[in-house]
DNA sequence: CGTGAGTTTGAACCGGATCAATTAAGGTGG
DNA sequence: CCACCTTAATTGATCCGGTTCAAACTCACG
């Protein structure tokens, strides 16, 4: 809000305190005085414009980012060149958990849009952590969820067909967004078609393919990047039902 | 060493200090007295018989469990009843993140064979990280290496022919072992083939079908449980080798 | 030795990949 | 401001890998 330069997006300077993501972040929990100690060693870069990166394989590790608007994809580039993606990371989500065990970041964060980040140099945040029991919980209770849920979404994707891999994936989103004060049933995709086919295994054309389909059964509304979902309901029967419609694949 | 009952594995009592696992466990990189201090809250309670449960979903989150001996796999189950297995886990390996972000566990631990675990109060262990700096960052370290590690995996499966699969995952088994001082080419696999086709997310015929393909290509001996990996680099080719042996499949 | 769980093998079918071609949408420069 | 170009998205036709269904086999264990 206060400004100092000509033009800036009006929220780069707002505070932990004030951050409409507070609590889904680390401030979660804390008292004033811990958050100012947190808003000390919390950096606010600069946004990053669409396909710009945040760190690339092998920068040496130092920092956790937070989405704090727009959105990120992390992939990794195999040894054929091609692209790997790794995860979209939506506002309030934690970017960079790939560098801790090495030190080095192990994939390429980029910018699917406008994308504003918070940094959190690791080391200093350990320190203080290592002093605010509350923010050591709650660093923990980020690590972790951000990895579970993502080797849950993937861990299912396994064994769904084309079909319901896509329905879990707008459900997944749509359920992040929520949880960040956004609507459940109508948002942009900031990725292309194109990541997350390469996201959830599957080819470009089965993706475009799904969203056909599930317009045709009116579950949702898409025009390009924008989606409003209909039934959510319907799409959520369909994320959990399994290929053929005969057994389910995953036996006992 | 000292047990003081009468039959009791030789391993049960043996201190951080003395076991051949911690240069990969939590005591990596601290000095004796801090390894005092964490082995006072360390406990190591009584081995699991084959298809015991270490926990089970909705139990309350008290504790983080390393394997010391033995194999443990991770599942849920899905509404419908049918068992998704998440992860293994092998001596050295982390059990029980799951249970981190939500303070319950998500899914149910049970062993493969006989195993024996050392139980980290989690919240005890918080609190001593806090006051030891190398213990923290190692925490930290374990923790995001135990789920990238999987979700490398799991991401890249996405996208593997069956065949490849199976050589990723008996790779990953492979140099998991060798980590911890096994032989990386001879070994027992702890889980059926309905496990590994399930974690892997394709039918148990296809797994199955895929140990005769590789041992009639001699890259391995397989006789039930017991692999013997014959041609690594064969076995290490294939699993980077992408279907139809046409275009890749991750496009660029 | 039976009994049953786990594993292997065979045959047929189908979902999704691949190939090919068209349409739509941003961006750029004249 | 519009024609042009490039990239993303869609749609259609064909083909193959992997699932499914069915059945035989093998080993561990009582």
């Amino acid at each position: 809000m206060t400004s100092t330069k000509v033009i800036r997006l009006p929220q780069i300077k707002v505070a932990c305190s004030e951050c409409s993501l507070r609590s889904l972040c680390l401030p979660f929990g804390l008292d004033g005085e811990e958050l100012e100690r947190l808003d000390e060693i919390v950096k606010r870069p600069r946004p990053l414009q669409r396909s710009q990166r945040l760190y690339h394989p092998k920068d040496q590790f130092r920092s956790l980012y937070v989405v704090r608007s727009g959105s990120i994809k992390t992939y990794t580039t195999t040894s054929t060149g091609d692209q790997q993606v790794t995860g979209f990371h939506l506002p309030g989500e934690l970017v960079g958990l790939d560098g801790v065990s090495t030190d080095e970041y192990s994939c390429t964060a980029e910018a699917l849009e406008t994308t504003s980040v918070c940094e959190l140099p690791f080391f200093k945040l350990e320190t203080l952590s290592g002093q605010i029991h509350g923010l050591q919980r709650q660093l923990h209770r980020l690590m972790s969820k951000e990895i579970i849920a993502d080797q849950q979404l993937l861990l299912q994707l396994g064994k769904m067909s084309a079909e319901a891999r896509v329905a879990a994936f707008l459900l997944s989103i749509s359920a992040r967004l929520q949880q960040r004060g956004f609507s459940a049933t109508e948002f942009n995709l900031t990725m292309t078609r194109t990541d997350i086919g390469n996201y959830l295994g599957m080819a470009v054309e089965t993706v475009s393919r799904q969203f056909t389909n599930f317009q045709e059964q009116a579950f949702i509304k898409a025009s390009r990047k924008h989606i409003e979902i209909i039934d959510l309901n319907g799409i959520k029967r369909i994320s959990g039902i399994m290929p053929c419609e005969r057994t389910p694949q995953a036996k006992a």
